[in-house]
DNA sequence: GCCGTTTTCGGCCCGACTGTTTTCAGTCG
């Protein structure tokens, strides 16, 4: 069982105890928790629970040890199988229907005799639902709506981060410019720049909230207004996805920044420090509680700094250390000084390598590298080793023209399925600084696919390993469109590149994030180093270099750990 | 069920909105 699916066993657990209705509030809360803290956790679980180190996880005592090395070691646990046997899966499944918490599915269930999705919205069409305790025709009603929602879209369906950001400051740039309007941010997820978006937060500081709200609930991306109250709105766009706004006075900003950036767990864990040094925590201010005195915090930065706390930046926010742990100071966006992948029309490319550098120049940079494609991927136009000699005396004719750039030439060589390079060692010798990575056979076994990208690793021309899982979060014109990357052992892949030199990459392109924030983090912890690089095919792509930094951000990446934020020839000694 | 620079026992974050309610329960974040 890999992490993820371990979390998953625990939160649906919490799931069950929650219809049951029996067990201690705390006790269901403590394997959320325990749920969340495994999610988040950036090595594999099982050889913890083979060193017997589980309790050393946040939020795992000795009771939840016990279950999962038993839910590892034997597939299941006794509470476990006992709540199974004692709640349908149909019923668990009914929570994911919004307005379906874990009261209403229990009432349904022992009253009605709901037990799936399906029946639900059966009983709900036919006014079943109605008259029981607690729910009128306009649950009903809705009830029904949301089922119809929620099968379209899927249960747990988030959005990758690089379809959500857009999309949330296309409205936030329209709120910004209502009369009246102070402030305007993202909030949530999406500030913290998670690789997939729940609910997308916004947040508008205004003295009159209605304003806002009406321009809100009118913005041609709306298919449907779901709340809204004096303070907060909800609609749900016909892109799919649901988005909360908050309109609060100006004095508050800064409490209501920091709360509605979350995690909820970092919130939770925030007030309980607040608490503990005399102060009570809300989205409006910090209340002192022997006295009730407000303290208004106009900045975020106020919020921590009065619980005697480094700013922690936003990106850091998942409880995943921050409160333990000093603060570094994090890479920027415009640390940055180079990009060290992207193409040109001499493979799959959009742009010449003169028009690359040229935009390259305009962000600032000091360096690219150009990294057309290898021979054996022929849909890109892979470079032959004669043609990789003819692109050597354009980059040098491009170098030429004084652009104030330096222009570099390598090449992202495809792994080819057998664990071969697609070119001889001495082509990889000619050029400045080499990229392997997979693109064929993905769906190789773990073993096969690990020692595949070992071998490349382990090759001395090879510099960075480029999107190493090769996964897609989606693909552009078909966002539907998404698959896993390669089977790797991640932990062997990253202990290979510590070993070797090798730089992991992260790909800055929103489609992929790879690595992504755990993996780099990993890998960070381990002693790597790593590149950010946007893999661009045209100028424009330039600009998703912003998406790597954050997931460096939010694996803790400091410059001196990323090689693209370095002088060139502090690079090149490097690479030698 | 977890946890401790007040605590190994007794706490455990806080508020908005809706619908069903004559004062609040349920859901959500």
């Amino acid at each position: 069982m890999n992490n993820q699916e371990v979390a998953q066993t625990f939160s649906l657990l919490a799931d069950m105890l929650d219809i049951e209705g029996k067990e201690n509030r705390f006790a269901i809360l403590a394997y959320r928790r325990a749920a969340e803290q495994i999610a988040n956790l950036d090595r594999d679980i099982n050889p913890i629970a083979q060193a017997g180190e589980l309790r050393s996880i946040s939020g795992i005592g000795q009771a939840i040890a016990d279950k999962i090395t038993a839910l590892l070691n034997t597939g299941s646990f006794d509470l476990l199988d006992r709540m199974k046997h004692t709640i349908p899966a149909g019923v668990v499944e009914m929570l994911a229907v919004p307005d379906m918490g874990p009261k209403r599915v229990k009432l349904l269930w022992e009253q009605a005799g709901v037990t799936t999705v399906d029946e639900l919205e059966q009983a709900a069409r036919e006014g079943k639902l109605a008259g029981l305790p607690g729910i009128g025709p306009k649950l009903e009603t809705k009830i029904s709506a949301n089922i119809a929602v929620t099968k379209k879209r899927g249960a747990n369906d988030r959005t990758p981060l690089g379809l959500a950001y857009p999309l949330a400051h296309a409205m936030l740039k329209r709120l910004m410019v209502v009369d009246g309007v102070l402030r305007a941010s993202v909030a949530g997820s999406l500030r913290r720049m998670r690789e997939t978006i729940g609910d997308i937060d916004l947040l508008v500081a205004a003295e009159e909230a209605d304003p806002v709200m009406d321009v809100f609930g009118a913005l041609p991306q709306v298919a449907e207004v779901i709340a809204r109250g004096p303070t907060k709105s909800s609609v749900r766009l016909y892109t799919g996805q649901q988005v909360d706004l908050r309109v609060i006075q100006p004095q508050h900003w800064g409490a209501a920044l920091q709360y509605f950036t979350g995690s909820k767990d970092h919130n939770v864990r925030l007030r309980e420090i607040a608490l503990k040094k005399g102060y009570s925590l809300n989205e409006y201010s910090l209340t002192r509680v022997k006295d009730g005195k407000d303290f208004f915090c106009h900045e975020e930065r106020e919020v921590y700094e009065k619980l005697g706390l480094p700013f922690i930046p936003p990106e850091l926010r998942e409880d995943r250390g921050e409160f333990e742990r000093d603060i570094p100071q994090l890479i920027e966006l415009a640390d940055i000084r180079g990009d060290l992948q992207m193409h040109s029309t001499w493979s799959d490319g959009e742009y010449s390598i003169e028009a690359m550098a040229r935009a390259a120049k305009a962000k600032g940079y000091e360096y690219i590298l150009i990294t057309d494609h290898s021979q054996s991927l022929g849909v890109t136009n892979g470079l032959t080793p004669e043609r990789l000699k003819q692109q050597r005396k354009e980059i040098d004719a491009v170098n030429a023209l004084g652009l104030g750039i330096r222009v570099l030439q390598g090449s992202e060589v495809e792994i080819k399925a057998d664990g071969s390079l697609d070119y001889p060692d001495e082509v990889l010798a000619s050029l400045d600084i080499v990229l392997a990575s997979l693109h064929t056979s993905l769906r190789q076994e773990h073993d096969k696919v690990t020692q595949r990208a070992l071998s490349a690793i382990r090759n001395p021309h090879v510099d960075i390993f480029a999107h190493p899982t090769g996964r897609l979060n989606f693909e552009a014109g078909d966002p539907k469109k998404a698959r896993e990357g390669a089977d790797l052992d991640m932990e062997a892949i990253i202990a290979a590149c510590k070993e070797t030199g090798t730089i992991l990459e992260i790909n800055a392109s929103p489609e992929r994030l790879d690595l992504n924030d755990l993996n780099a983090r990993r890998a960070l912890d381990v002693g790597c180093t790593l590149v950010i690089s946007t893999d661009a095919h045209n100028p424009a792509m330039l600009n998703n270099i912003h998406y790597g930094v954050a997931m460096a951000r939010r694996a803790w990446a400091t410059v001196d750990r990323v090689v693209n934020t370095w002088p060139l020839e502090k690079l090149l000694d490097y690479l030698k």
